[in-house]
DNA sequence: TTGGAATGTCAACATAGCTGACCTAGACTG
DNA sequence: CAGTCTAGGTCAGCTATGTTGACATTCCAA
């Protein structure tokens, strides 16, 4: 092992630093949530609302199977949260051209309104922390989050991130 | 503005780079919960009952109040994991020493032994990621991280880090 | 043309947050 | 010592979001 990449004390990896970077998720994770779950409180909205009007505006036309592995989760779950954004005229869900068992769902003036805004204030505090800690660490950071999701969700990111730029 | 740190061409703070971070931190974030996940899955116990774990792990003795704060739920909320927690033997609560209204917390032999099968889960993937992304991005990971906490979570993360190394 | 697979919907239930009200025990203060 | 504050626990009930099971519609291929 060279002295300078392969032979580093690997300090870094002692498992107090791992419970550190552990805890700075969790704590991370809270304030990256905060901003929108605010907005949203007492609007009978909550963090699946705005997931899937996040993802919605990433890729207008998607179909509630992709959004479904996209999210993680089951799709009676996702259906009552687009059901109520439908209701409220928020999402708009059309049936399928060539395949009429699918629904393409978009988002209405109103939704992309909702979506502006949460998506305003978490991108306000990504800009602070990003602008704080500078473009190395950034880009440290971004290799650190890729390198801990699983492999299917990895792929997912990377398809969103290079198809949607 | 100097060219080689406020000068640089801030491309890493474009919308579109900011709402990649923003979909890089819920995929990882998936990613990081997963395992602890698949464990407690049929066990009666939840991501709620990791994480009191893992703080009495970390700050033996501690009282509600402090887990509360640092959690940040309702002690209603709490009190129902605890509670299940004591009930299982996982973890003790003992009247406290001087201020005999306070509870400190403590993990069993049994609790321990769950919270070091939950934690080696967790950290085995972070170590994986650390390992694979390297010590400076490493290092960029942390730094963004604590810049997107919340002031009263930074501190309390601050806190947690330097007093248990 | 018919039967299986895929897509999406409805109903019922579980978990884990939340608020509000109220209780005990112990600590503190005038 | 009386009154008040603090730490913690509990009950009841609500909401958001996950789950499984059953079902309708549509497509496609044998």
């Amino acid at each position: 092992m060279s002295d300078v990449h392969g032979g580093e004390n690997l300090l870094f990896l002692t498992d107090e630093q791992l419970r550190q970077g552990i805890e700075a998720m969790f704590f991370a994770y809270r304030g990256f949530t905060a901003d929108p779950d605010r907005i949203l409180e007492g609007m009978a909205y909550g963090r699946a609302h705005h997931r899937a009007l996040h993802f919605i505006a990433r890729a207008p036309g998607t179909t509630v199977n992709n959004l479904l592995a996209i999210l993680g989760v089951t799709k009676q779950s996702l259906n009552r949260v687009l059901r109520t954004l439908v209701e409220d005229g928020l999402v708009e869900s059309r049936v399928g051209k060539s395949d009429k068992r699918e629904r393409n769902l978009f988002l209405t003036e109103q939704g992309a309104a909702l979506e502006r805004k949460l998506s305003d204030a978490q991108r306000s505090r990504m800009r602070s922390a990003y602008r704080a800690a500078g473009p190395e660490a950034v880009a440290g950071f971004r290799t650190v989050l890729e390198a801990m999701m699983d492999g299917e969700m990895r792929r997912r990111y990377l398809r969103l991130k290079d198809g949607g730029s």
